[in-house]
DNA sequence: ATATTAAAGGATAAAAAGGTCTTTTAATAA
DNA sequence: TTATTAAAAGACCTTTTTATCCTTTAATAT
């Protein structure tokens, strides 16, 4: 459903909005080496966001990532939609090229609730309400490997 | 969540059940043509599924691939766990490692309640069964363009 | 100013997934 | 028993995804 590009994205995305800011950026390493995720490979995906207006950075010593109040208003589905493109998120479980209520697939009428429900999140939650919910539910961002002591 | 492979797995063996029998075989031709799937492909992923007993096939003349009352007690499941591998079936949708209620990814109390009702449906409704539903419910089982006439 | 630091950019490599083709084997109809 | 048919087997090829590396650019601390 999701590539692992995006998923890296989403992580490292919502682990800056709770870790990062304008006064203390974070390095691509840092981040990378947080949550679990190859850097170089990350810097690539970070390249695309910052240009997409998702997350900020600035070069040099003390540089970094980090949000502005204006990346903050950015939702999961604006990250997804620029990794993997808009047409991917929706796909059809089965692969169906078209399917809907007129022509569902044999399991359309289970899966149709769950995207309804999980991208009406992702589009509807700001990355900064997202990011506090996670924190507030205490969720887990680091792919394995055990949390980084703060 | 599951790859191309066993998405066409499921669409052909789930078109066996509804198309073929013992006395009517079907080629792979025949079965790649009607839900729109490149033969080539789907005759490897046949072969794999002959192998491990999810479907039946004869050389020869009025050979083909078909559905023994045995092979129809299989499930979805025992397709999916053949062809992408038992692990991954039930991937955490962010991609991280260790994932559950004491471990939740952002999203894992909403993809949660979702895998449990599709994997139940997929590992306790038995080929035959979901065969005929599909049927009585005129779901779609070809991935692109009209339904061949019968 | 200059050295240093960290991101940006571009080129490339490795791996996995998806797809094709040709030869061999086995069943059967004639 | 032979020609024919259709699957089995195995070798390839292509595209996409994932990942790495090296050079350039731009901040900034000194």
């Amino acid at each position: 459903m999701l590539s692992r590009a995006s998923k890296y994205a989403i992580l490292s995305t919502l682990y800056l909005a709770e870790h990062a800011s304008k006064e203390k950026k974070m390095s691509v390493k840092a981040i990378a080496g947080s949550i679990n995720v190859p850097s170089p490979f990350l810097a690539k995906l970070f390249q695309q966001l910052v240009k997409c207006n998702i997350i900020s950075s600035t070069k040099g010593p003390n540089g970094g990532f980090f949000l502005t109040e204006e990346n903050e208003k950015k939702t999961v589905i604006d990250i997804i939609e620029e990794i993997d493109g808009t047409n991917k998120i929706d796909d059809c479980f089965l692969g169906l090229a078209k399917c809907d209520g007129n022509n569902p697939c044999p399991v359309h009428f289970i899966v149709e609730p769950f995207k309804r429900k999980i991208f009406g999140k992702f589009r509807d939650q700001t990355i900064k309400e997202f990011a506090d919910e996670v924190e507030a539910q205490g969720s887990v961002l680091f792919l394995s490997g055990l949390e980084k002591k703060k």
